[in-house]
DNA sequence: TGAACACATTAAAGGTTTATAATATTAGTC
DNA sequence: GACTAATATTATAAACCTTTAATGTGTTCA
């Protein structure tokens, strides 16, 4: 090993990006299930309820309803009751350009 | 079901996004282990060889190599043998944005 | 040639994730 | 209060992923 910016961490600086790591690893591991990816472009910026969700990336309600549930678990999606429904989003901004830039990665489309 | 710009989509779009969705989540599957986000973050745009890695990032060797089979196989890394050595690098320029991208959302030192 | 190095492969046990089906909860309507 | 609609929860079996340990392959160098 010759030589690295990581080697002038120092134990704390080392330890933070570690954590980075996780809470990284744990939103990326969330968004890349292939309906929960779907959820995510399909909502975009917008805010859908439940069963919208579940009529644009059919599976079943139960499905969907877990799958939301850990997008919300890993704060990826915000929630919102209204009455009868559940509406969801995006949780923040940053993660809405993340979805973005994966688009523009992986889109044929773009 | 209001109305939606996936309403407007014809058949073959329809299929070219599920691609896309399909293709996405594996390549960011691949991403979201923590051991290989580290792999990623340790290689940003340099070309390392796989002992480096191995030190860098603080595993077996057999466990690393394993890993970059599978990030080799979605080909979001390629590899280059020299000699007695084997060098990864980021396979393109857009995923190394990607990279860049989610180490902005998700590093406290940013 | 043989020893040592760098890396890849394989097998197996343990853990995690997923879809499905069944059931529960909460809110609105008659 | 009974009925329906919308969403959440739970249990479970199957599929999948990960680590470890052992072994294999190719390359250098004495």
């Amino acid at each position: 090993m010759t030589d690295s910016s990581f080697l002038q961490l120092t134990r704390s600086e080392l330890m933070a990006r570690e954590d980075d790591i996780q809470r990284a690893s744990r939103s990326l591991k969330a968004m890349s299930h292939p309906l929960r990816l779907k959820i995510l472009c399909v909502l975009g910026d917008r805010e859908i309820s439940v069963q919208d969700i579940v009529e644009y990336v059919g599976t079943s309600q139960s499905n969907i309803s877990q799958h939301l549930a850990i997008l919300r678990d890993k704060e990826i999606l915000k929630s919102r009751k209204d009455a009868n429904r559940v509406y969801y989003k995006v949780g923040d901004e940053r993660t809405l350009k993340l979805i973005e830039m994966m688009q523009h990665v992986f889109c044929s489309t773009h």
